[in-house]
DNA sequence: TACCTTCCTATACGCTTGTGTAGCGAATTT
DNA sequence: AAATTCGCTACACAAGCGTATAGGAAGGTA
């Protein structure tokens, strides 16, 4: 398996990128504010200190966490569209399989509306996708190109985003290896079958047309016992 | 528009529920962390001290934040499902409609693992919704109703999760009324297309049970530069 | 040898935060 | 009318945080 390298032993990296490592790590078990420049320090095994002279302040980290994402997923990406052993229909599952070691932190960043680069590009590609999708398609789309890939890279997110609560749900920690079976059968199921039948889809348009003219979105009332 | 009503003058409201009010105002736009109480306390008109008199903690303010935040929701989605002037076809827009004024409070809430029973309620309308759509269906789901159900759901708040990065990307403010249209017609379009072809799903589902059977997940390679 | 840069630690500062406590006025109860 | 509760404020505290600074050890360079 081509793309299959073994991950060097922490104690042969850098101060500096285990400092990085625990810090996606920390970022992405806990959020970035709930983790202390300390705790990263102390599992990357150095002085808090050294986390300040090599990058700055704590939002610098996050942000030196943010491109090496990028990095990672953009390398990651181009193995596995060079690698022939993936064909390009399994090629969603593959990219997910090889993100898993960042899944966590790049879930946060997303839910904390970093990491912007790498969610733009992923637009890009599903834009490519789409539009190839688009050839064998019998009726003309009815928003433009950028919306709709942009809505389905957001849909393609969540299911890392809430993984915490689809874990809990289904009773399967969703991002171990049997949860990720699981969860791409059942991304395969949904994508693979419309949830809207194209007449309910009209009518719905149609709707929406109608409604366009209409006063602002209701209100609501508030609580009677307060 | 029977499910119209004018929400209360501010200044009409219990300190308790301004407080309640003016925490998922904060807590949505900037996240439970970020907020402090003494803000919270100064959007309310209170002291400080109020907030706790009232909440005990912090912690107790958000999870009284999610008890209101799910007793809306509920409210709201059994006033539209009673209204007849809303058929069940666009009963999803109309929900979204509805919900426009906690989405972004909703939306932090889900992104940080909170307010589980609203997900869970969420999974079990869509499971009752798929379980309706199985029933013209050619072929047997792969997985089970709950998993599915649960993606679908996980899908559907992503574009509440990521509003941010979508608007972003988009250049309009999703959350706004022009914003709303376009994305549900994005949606209605993703929604009544499916993303795979059928023969396609069944290579991948073949790929995967290959798969299964293969050591763990590959590994990559750190950068060369640590 | 002397000097400088790089990597790293130790310690401390200043600030913010959540939380605790004391107390006041007004309404309500007895 | 007295007592008690309730809504609310003001003030203080202890802890934890990010950040800053001073300095030591190692290694290269002149």
């Amino acid at each position: 398996m081509p793309v299959t390298t073994i991950s060097p032993d922490p104690e042969d990296l850098t101060a500096r990128a285990r400092i990085r490592d625990a810090a996606m790590l920390h970022f992405g078990e806990h959020g970035f504010e709930r983790t202390t420049i300390r705790e990263i320090a102390a599992t990357a095994g150095v002085s808090s200190g050294l986390v300040r002279h090599h990058f700055g302040s704590k939002q610098e980290l996050r942000e030196a966490c943010d491109a090496h994402l990028v990095k990672m997923v953009r390398r990651l990406n181009d193995q596995v569209r060079a690698d022939a052993t993936y064909s390009d229909v399994n090629y969603v599952a593959a990219a997910r399989a090889a993100t898993r070691p960042y899944q966590q932190y790049m879930a946060r960043a997303m839910a904390e509306g970093s990491a912007e680069p790498l969610f733009d590009e992923m637009v890009r590609l599903t834009e490519e996708w789409l539009a190839e999708a688009d050839r064998n398609r019998p009726d003309p789309p009815d928003v433009d190109l950028r919306t709709r890939a942009t809505v389905s890279t957001a849909m393609a997110l969540s299911v890392m985003v809430l993984h915490r609560h689809m874990s809990r749900v289904v009773g399967v920690d969703l991002l171990s290896p049997e949860g990720d079976q699981l969860l791409s059968r059942a991304l395969i199921d949904i994508y693979s079958h419309p949830l809207m039948s194209l007449e309910d889809a009209a009518l719905v348009r149609a709707a929406l047309d109608k409604v366009q003219h209409t006063p602002p979105p209701p209100s609501f009332e508030e609580d009677p016992d307060e």
